[in-house]
DNA sequence: GTCTATATCGAGATAGAC
DNA sequence: GTCTATCTCGATATAGAC
């Protein structure tokens, strides 16, 4: 048996899962409720409806990204070693990121609660690369907001060429391409 | 009234936009008929159903976005020139990329039939951009295919950022950034 | 070729018993 | 808190008339 906690734990998880699978279309409340092991009454009891549970789900994805982000940004190393630790992390390369690929799901992007953390989780990481990308010894005319942004673009473009091609390699290439292009050593 | 070609050609051009706008899971017949005026039995009579019509659209897509890159980067100038013009040709950028946006669809990427525009699609760029990078005066540690790959996802993350942040501009930035990088001169 | 009627199923949720 | 019953719609077709 499941304790309360247990069962409100697992429809979020159920939730994150499917919206990363699936979008938020594409997910419903009965597969929320069958992954879960949970019953429709107390999917109903926990949480609003659908969107009270996306909200949950996102608010939670969106927070472990940042941190899982903030923790190769602020690691050991030089500014270039940080961002290469970053971009090499390990990742799960044909499952695509959580959080980009609610931007192409047009009721996330409409209902303004859903798509607060989606908006925001993109802003901080521009921020927080230029940040880092300012410490490093750049050529002059090389901009560090604007880099910031094409190696974010770089990720996210990464799985969308993976998943078509159905292999992690177009996502692998992208990286190094654009680590070599910023004079990575390695 | 509208000639019976006139209505294939509204139907397929109501599925292609929604495709693009709502993707597959979320593109009912209905919306189909609705926009392009058609009645349920017309669709169902030219078409064997939201498949079909899929995948009617999708290669009608890829064939146009095929022949749009090429344009540019068969276009005149240097091997950095073309590859500029094809980044910063005019994009409706908040709409994204109607191919890329399909490998996020889990019933299409099941779908052997519409999957396959998709993954082609995705292989020609990296190709012939590859084919036109290694034209260009590259410095000998920048591979040709891995920067190819780089250039195609920062356009596919580009996207990603503008519809993330509602605004243009970081995808413009992002392009900016990879230009930059590439050592383009303006 | 196109129309309307009809059918099945799942989405998404509410109500009230336990 | 959780369960089952019930409800309303829309998704996705098929059938047969016109």
């Amino acid at each position: 048996m499941y304790s309360m906690a247990d069962t409100v734990e697992r429809l979020i998880e159920s939730t994150r899962e499917l919206l990363w699978e699936r979008g938020y279309v594409g997910t419903s409340p009965k597969a929320i409720q069958e992954r879960a092991g949970a019953g429709q009454g107390s999917m109903y009891h926990h949480f609003t409806g659908k969107p009270g549970l996306a909200k949950a789900a996102i608010d939670r994805t969106a927070t472990q990204l940042r941190a899982a982000a903030e923790a190769q940004l602020s690691g050991p190393g030089t500014p270039l070693d940080r961002i290469t630790a970053y971009l090499r992390r390990e990742r799960d390369v044909l499952r695509g990121c959580p959080i980009g690929r609610l931007t192409l799901d047009p009721d996330v992007m409409a209902d303004e609660t859903l798509r607060a953390p989606v908006t925001e989780t993109f802003t901080w990481l521009r921020t927080r690369l230029t940040e880092v990308l300012a410490e490093a010894d750049l050529p002059s005319d090389i901009d560090p907001a604007k880099t910031a942004a094409t190696v974010v673009a770089v990720l996210q473009g990464g799985y969308v060429l993976a998943r078509a091609a159905g292999d992690p390699t177009p996502f692998t290439d992208a990286v190094d391409g654009v680590l070599a292009l910023l004079g990575s050593t390695e």
